[in-house]
DNA sequence: CCTAAAAGTTAGCCTCGGCTAAACCATGAG
DNA sequence: CTCATGGTTTAGCCGAGGCTAACTTTTAGG
Protein backbone atom coordinates (compact mmCIF):
# COMPACT_ATOMS: atom_id res chain seq x y z
CA UNK A 1 0.00 0.00 0.00
CA UNK A 2 2.52 2.74 0.85
CA UNK A 3 5.30 1.46 -1.69
CA UNK A 4 3.64 2.98 -4.53
CA UNK A 5 4.05 6.47 -2.89
CA UNK A 6 7.45 5.88 -2.42
CA UNK A 7 8.01 5.26 -6.07
CA UNK A 8 6.34 8.44 -7.42
CA UNK A 9 8.21 10.60 -5.15
CA UNK A 10 11.65 9.53 -5.60
CA UNK A 11 11.03 9.78 -9.56
CA UNK A 12 11.40 13.14 -10.02
CA UNK A 13 14.94 13.79 -9.93
CA UNK A 14 14.57 10.59 -12.51
CA UNK A 15 12.57 12.51 -15.36
CA UNK A 16 14.01 15.37 -15.49
CA UNK A 17 17.72 12.71 -16.35
CA UNK A 18 15.26 11.66 -18.92
CA UNK A 19 14.28 14.92 -19.96
CA UNK A 20 17.57 16.10 -20.33
CA UNK A 21 19.61 12.89 -21.78
CA UNK A 22 16.33 13.04 -24.54
CA UNK A 23 17.05 16.38 -25.39
CA UNK A 24 20.37 15.97 -25.86
CA UNK A 25 20.17 13.24 -27.89
CA UNK A 26 17.66 14.82 -30.06
CA UNK A 27 19.68 18.02 -30.48
CA UNK A 28 22.57 16.07 -31.29
CA UNK A 29 20.67 14.27 -33.89
CA UNK A 30 19.41 17.30 -35.36
CA UNK A 31 22.42 19.94 -35.09
CA UNK A 32 25.24 17.25 -34.93
CA UNK A 33 25.97 18.35 -31.48
CA UNK A 34 24.43 20.01 -28.07
CA UNK A 35 25.72 22.62 -26.03
CA UNK A 36 24.34 24.02 -23.06
CA UNK A 37 23.41 26.89 -24.43
CA UNK A 38 20.69 24.29 -26.78
CA UNK A 39 19.20 23.60 -23.24
CA UNK A 40 19.33 26.71 -21.61
CA UNK A 41 16.60 27.72 -24.92
CA UNK A 42 14.89 24.47 -25.21
CA UNK A 43 13.90 24.49 -21.18
CA UNK A 44 13.70 27.91 -20.76
CA UNK A 45 16.45 27.82 -17.61
CA UNK A 46 19.18 29.81 -17.27
CA UNK A 47 22.58 28.50 -17.65
CA UNK A 48 23.37 27.85 -13.65
CA UNK A 49 20.34 25.72 -13.83
CA UNK A 50 21.91 23.73 -17.18
CA UNK A 51 25.34 23.63 -15.53
CA UNK A 52 23.99 22.13 -11.89
CA UNK A 53 21.71 19.44 -14.07
CA UNK A 54 24.50 18.68 -16.25
CA UNK A 55 26.84 18.30 -13.11
CA UNK A 56 24.30 15.55 -12.02
CA UNK A 57 24.36 13.68 -14.95
CA UNK A 58 28.01 13.39 -15.11
CA UNK A 59 28.22 12.14 -11.93
CA UNK A 60 25.81 9.88 -12.89
CA UNK A 61 26.95 8.77 -15.93
CA UNK A 62 24.99 9.62 -18.49
CA UNK A 63 26.71 12.68 -20.09
CA UNK A 64 30.36 13.65 -20.26
CA UNK A 65 31.38 17.45 -20.89
CA UNK A 66 34.77 19.43 -21.62
CA UNK A 67 35.26 22.64 -20.59
CA UNK A 68 34.18 24.77 -23.00
CA UNK A 69 32.85 21.85 -25.81
CA UNK A 70 29.62 20.42 -26.50
CA UNK A 71 28.02 18.11 -24.32
CA UNK A 72 28.58 13.74 -25.26
CA UNK A 73 26.39 11.27 -24.15
CA UNK A 74 27.92 7.92 -22.82
CA UNK A 75 27.04 4.72 -24.37
CA UNK A 76 24.29 4.59 -21.00
CA UNK A 77 23.25 7.94 -21.75
CA UNK A 78 22.62 6.72 -25.19
CA UNK A 79 20.43 3.48 -24.09
CA UNK A 80 18.41 5.83 -21.77
CA UNK A 81 17.63 8.01 -24.74
CA UNK A 82 16.27 5.81 -26.88
CA UNK A 83 14.63 4.09 -24.35
CA UNK A 84 12.98 7.58 -23.28
CA UNK A 85 12.19 8.62 -26.77
CA UNK A 86 10.46 5.23 -27.89
CA UNK A 87 8.38 5.38 -24.65
CA UNK A 88 7.70 9.10 -25.51
CA UNK A 89 6.75 8.60 -29.14
CA UNK A 90 4.32 5.28 -27.74
CA UNK A 91 2.87 7.98 -25.99
CA UNK A 92 2.19 10.32 -27.98
CA UNK A 93 0.90 8.22 -31.06
CA UNK A 94 -1.41 6.62 -28.43
CA UNK A 95 -2.90 9.69 -26.88
CA UNK A 96 -3.36 11.04 -30.64
CA UNK A 97 -4.97 8.11 -31.48
CA UNK A 98 -7.12 8.75 -28.78
CA UNK A 99 -8.61 11.38 -30.19
CA UNK A 100 -7.13 14.58 -28.58
CA UNK A 101 -5.34 17.48 -30.29
CA UNK A 102 -1.82 17.71 -30.84
CA UNK A 103 -0.88 20.05 -29.03
CA UNK A 104 -2.56 18.19 -26.00
CA UNK A 105 -0.81 15.08 -27.26
CA UNK A 106 2.18 16.75 -27.03
CA UNK A 107 1.89 18.28 -23.43
CA UNK A 108 0.38 15.28 -22.36
CA UNK A 109 2.89 12.75 -23.31
CA UNK A 110 5.22 14.97 -22.19
CA UNK A 111 4.63 14.58 -18.30
CA UNK A 112 2.79 11.06 -18.66
CA UNK A 113 6.01 9.39 -20.55
CA UNK A 114 7.71 8.84 -17.33
CA UNK A 115 5.13 6.89 -15.50
CA UNK A 116 4.02 4.94 -17.72
CA UNK A 117 5.35 1.14 -16.87
CA UNK A 118 6.57 -1.48 -19.82
CA UNK A 119 3.64 -3.33 -19.14
CA UNK A 120 0.77 -0.49 -20.05
CA UNK A 121 3.44 1.12 -22.88
CA UNK A 122 3.13 -2.61 -23.83
CA UNK A 123 -0.71 -2.53 -24.23
CA UNK A 124 -0.38 0.92 -25.83
CA UNK A 125 1.71 -0.68 -28.47
CA UNK A 126 -0.71 -3.15 -28.83
CA UNK A 127 -3.89 -0.44 -29.50
CA UNK A 128 -1.67 0.88 -31.95
CA UNK A 129 -1.22 -1.79 -33.73
CA UNK A 130 -4.08 -3.39 -34.47
CA UNK A 131 -6.01 -0.78 -34.62
CA UNK A 132 -6.33 2.96 -34.92
CA UNK A 133 -8.41 4.05 -32.01
CA UNK A 134 -10.09 7.51 -33.52
CA UNK A 135 -12.19 6.11 -36.12
CA UNK A 136 -12.68 3.16 -33.81
CA UNK A 137 -14.08 4.51 -31.40
CA UNK B 1 7.90 24.97 -27.67
CA UNK B 2 9.61 25.79 -23.90
CA UNK B 3 6.70 26.20 -21.56
CA UNK B 4 5.99 22.56 -22.49
CA UNK B 5 9.10 21.95 -19.97
CA UNK B 6 8.32 24.59 -17.54
CA UNK B 7 4.76 23.11 -16.53
CA UNK B 8 6.40 19.95 -16.18
CA UNK B 9 8.92 20.85 -13.50
CA UNK B 10 6.58 23.21 -11.68
CA UNK B 11 4.38 20.70 -11.30
CA UNK B 12 5.54 18.63 -8.79
CA UNK B 13 5.05 20.34 -6.06
CA UNK B 14 1.33 20.37 -7.23
CA UNK B 15 1.40 16.47 -7.27
CA UNK B 16 2.19 16.35 -4.03
CA UNK B 17 -0.22 18.55 -2.81
CA UNK B 18 -2.55 16.93 -5.12
CA UNK B 19 -1.67 13.70 -3.79
CA UNK B 20 -2.17 14.60 0.33
CA UNK B 21 -5.21 16.29 -0.21
CA UNK B 22 -7.47 13.33 -2.01
CA UNK B 23 -5.64 11.04 0.91
CA UNK B 24 -6.56 13.22 3.51
CA UNK B 25 -10.18 13.05 1.70
CA UNK B 26 -10.58 9.46 1.68
CA UNK B 27 -9.55 8.87 4.88
CA UNK B 28 -11.73 11.23 6.23
CA UNK B 29 -14.34 9.27 4.15
CA UNK B 30 -12.88 6.01 5.82
CA UNK B 31 -12.42 6.99 9.03
CA UNK B 32 -14.56 9.71 9.73
CA UNK B 33 -11.41 11.87 10.86
CA UNK B 34 -7.52 12.20 9.13
CA UNK B 35 -4.59 12.19 11.52
CA UNK B 36 -1.62 13.12 10.56
CA UNK B 37 -0.23 10.11 11.76
CA UNK B 38 -2.90 8.60 8.94
CA UNK B 39 -0.49 10.22 6.56
CA UNK B 40 2.69 9.21 7.61
CA UNK B 41 1.35 5.21 7.53
CA UNK B 42 -0.05 5.86 4.47
CA UNK B 43 2.63 7.84 2.86
CA UNK B 44 5.43 5.96 4.54
CA UNK B 45 7.31 9.16 5.15
CA UNK B 46 7.76 10.54 9.36
CA UNK B 47 5.91 13.01 11.19
CA UNK B 48 8.25 15.56 10.50
CA UNK B 49 7.81 15.47 6.81
CA UNK B 50 3.53 15.37 6.99
CA UNK B 51 3.78 18.28 9.35
CA UNK B 52 6.54 20.31 6.83
CA UNK B 53 3.83 19.11 3.60
CA UNK B 54 0.44 19.91 6.04
CA UNK B 55 1.91 23.44 6.74
CA UNK B 56 2.18 23.51 2.96
CA UNK B 57 -1.20 22.68 2.48
CA UNK B 58 -2.14 24.94 5.34
CA UNK B 59 -0.29 28.25 3.82
CA UNK B 60 -1.95 27.39 0.52
CA UNK B 61 -5.67 27.34 1.55
CA UNK B 62 -6.16 23.54 1.22
CA UNK B 63 -6.35 22.33 4.97
CA UNK B 64 -6.97 23.62 8.23
CA UNK B 65 -5.37 22.45 11.53
CA UNK B 66 -5.78 23.28 15.32
CA UNK B 67 -2.68 21.47 17.83
CA UNK B 68 -3.56 17.69 18.85
CA UNK B 69 -6.84 18.08 16.61
CA UNK B 70 -7.20 15.90 13.28
CA UNK B 71 -6.85 17.66 10.15
CA UNK B 72 -9.45 19.00 7.89
CA UNK B 73 -10.19 20.32 4.23
CA UNK B 74 -11.17 24.07 3.52
CA UNK B 75 -14.23 24.04 0.67
CA UNK B 76 -11.06 24.60 -1.72
CA UNK B 77 -9.55 21.46 -0.59
CA UNK B 78 -12.05 19.65 -0.85
CA UNK B 79 -13.03 20.64 -4.38
CA UNK B 80 -9.70 19.46 -5.23
CA UNK B 81 -9.99 16.40 -3.68
CA UNK B 82 -13.03 15.72 -5.74
CA UNK B 83 -11.63 16.69 -8.87
CA UNK B 84 -8.20 14.58 -7.99
CA UNK B 85 -10.65 11.61 -7.31
CA UNK B 86 -12.05 11.45 -9.73
CA UNK B 87 -9.64 11.93 -12.33
CA UNK B 88 -7.67 9.16 -10.54
CA UNK B 89 -10.47 7.20 -11.08
CA UNK B 90 -11.04 7.60 -14.80
CA UNK B 91 -7.35 6.96 -15.57
CA UNK B 92 -7.03 3.65 -13.24
CA UNK B 93 -10.50 2.61 -14.71
CA UNK B 94 -8.70 3.83 -18.73
CA UNK B 95 -5.77 1.27 -17.39
CA UNK B 96 -7.62 -1.52 -17.02
CA UNK B 97 -9.75 -1.37 -19.51
CA UNK B 98 -6.64 -1.11 -21.57
CA UNK B 99 -5.83 -4.83 -20.25
CA UNK B 100 -2.92 -3.52 -17.86
CA UNK B 101 -3.21 -5.82 -14.18
CA UNK B 102 -5.29 -4.16 -11.84
CA UNK B 103 -1.29 -3.92 -9.73
CA UNK B 104 0.01 -1.64 -12.85
CA UNK B 105 -2.87 -0.01 -13.33
CA UNK B 106 -3.25 1.19 -9.62
CA UNK B 107 0.41 2.20 -10.07
CA UNK B 108 0.53 3.79 -12.68
CA UNK B 109 -2.61 5.73 -12.71
CA UNK B 110 -0.58 7.23 -9.26
CA UNK B 111 1.57 8.59 -11.39
CA UNK B 112 -0.43 9.70 -14.12
CA UNK B 113 -3.24 11.29 -13.03
CA UNK B 114 -1.34 14.21 -12.33
CA UNK B 115 -0.27 14.44 -16.18
CA UNK B 116 -3.73 13.79 -17.57
CA UNK B 117 -5.25 16.90 -19.15
CA UNK B 118 -8.53 17.62 -19.13
CA UNK B 119 -9.09 17.41 -22.80
CA UNK B 120 -7.43 13.64 -22.64
CA UNK B 121 -9.26 12.63 -19.20
CA UNK B 122 -12.74 13.99 -21.42
CA UNK B 123 -11.61 11.26 -24.15
CA UNK B 124 -10.44 8.68 -21.45
CA UNK B 125 -13.99 8.81 -20.23
CA UNK B 126 -15.60 9.20 -23.94
CA UNK B 127 -13.97 5.08 -24.17
CA UNK B 128 -14.82 4.13 -21.11
CA UNK B 129 -18.62 4.85 -21.85
CA UNK B 130 -18.88 3.92 -25.08
CA UNK B 131 -17.01 0.42 -25.38
CA UNK B 132 -15.10 -1.88 -23.17
CA UNK B 133 -11.40 -1.98 -24.75
CA UNK B 134 -10.40 -5.32 -23.66
CA UNK B 135 -12.54 -7.71 -25.35
CA UNK B 136 -12.94 -5.04 -28.15
CA UNK B 137 -8.51 -4.45 -28.62
C1' DC C 1 45.09 42.05 -33.83
C1' DC C 2 41.92 43.62 -30.65
C1' DT C 3 37.69 43.99 -28.67
C1' DA C 4 32.60 43.17 -28.09
C1' DA C 5 29.35 39.66 -27.81
C1' DA C 6 28.19 35.04 -26.87
C1' DA C 7 29.01 30.92 -24.32
C1' DG C 8 30.35 28.85 -20.21
C1' DT C 9 31.54 28.76 -15.29
C1' DT C 10 31.38 29.79 -10.31
C1' DA C 11 29.56 31.40 -5.92
C1' DG C 12 25.87 32.08 -3.11
C1' DC C 13 21.02 32.04 -2.24
C1' DC C 14 16.03 30.02 -2.17
C1' DT C 15 12.08 26.42 -1.76
C1' DC C 16 10.47 21.81 -1.63
C1' DG C 17 10.33 17.45 0.21
C1' DG C 18 12.83 14.38 2.63
C1' DC C 19 15.39 12.96 7.16
C1' DT C 20 16.82 12.45 12.64
C1' DA C 21 16.59 13.74 17.25
C1' DA C 22 14.48 15.73 21.00
C1' DA C 23 10.81 17.82 23.32
C1' DC C 24 5.97 18.25 24.34
C1' DC C 25 1.00 16.98 25.23
C1' DA C 26 -2.73 13.57 26.40
C1' DT C 27 -4.38 9.57 28.25
C1' DG C 28 -5.11 4.98 30.23
C1' DA C 29 -3.18 1.53 33.65
C1' DG C 30 -1.52 0.59 37.78
C1' DC D 1 -1.80 10.34 40.95
C1' DT D 2 1.93 9.19 38.36
C1' DC D 3 3.94 7.71 34.58
C1' DA D 4 4.64 5.01 30.21
C1' DT D 5 3.17 5.34 25.69
C1' DG D 6 1.89 7.11 21.57
C1' DG D 7 0.58 11.19 18.84
C1' DT D 8 2.40 15.79 17.78
C1' DT D 9 5.53 19.46 17.28
C1' DT D 10 10.05 21.78 16.75
C1' DA D 11 14.83 22.40 15.42
C1' DG D 12 18.26 21.49 12.40
C1' DC D 13 20.18 18.88 8.63
C1' DC D 14 20.46 17.29 3.44
C1' DG D 15 19.98 16.96 -1.84
C1' DA D 16 17.50 18.41 -5.99
C1' DG D 17 16.45 21.91 -8.91
C1' DG D 18 15.69 26.50 -9.41
C1' DC D 19 17.55 31.58 -9.33
C1' DT D 20 20.96 36.05 -9.76
C1' DA D 21 25.26 38.14 -10.20
C1' DA D 22 29.91 38.23 -11.33
C1' DC D 23 33.57 36.19 -13.67
C1' DT D 24 36.25 33.77 -17.54
C1' DT D 25 36.82 31.85 -22.09
C1' DT D 26 35.88 31.65 -27.01
C1' DT D 27 34.78 33.48 -31.18
C1' DA D 28 33.71 36.77 -34.73
C1' DG D 29 33.90 41.57 -36.69
C1' DG D 30 36.07 45.51 -37.82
Amino acid sequence: MANVHQRIRSDHATEIAEDYVEAIADIITRNGQCRANDLVRLFDVTHATVNNTVARLVRDGFVTTEPYQPLDLTSTGKTLARKCRERHEVVRAFLLALGVSDATAIADSEGIEHHVSQETLIAMKQVLDTRSLPDGV
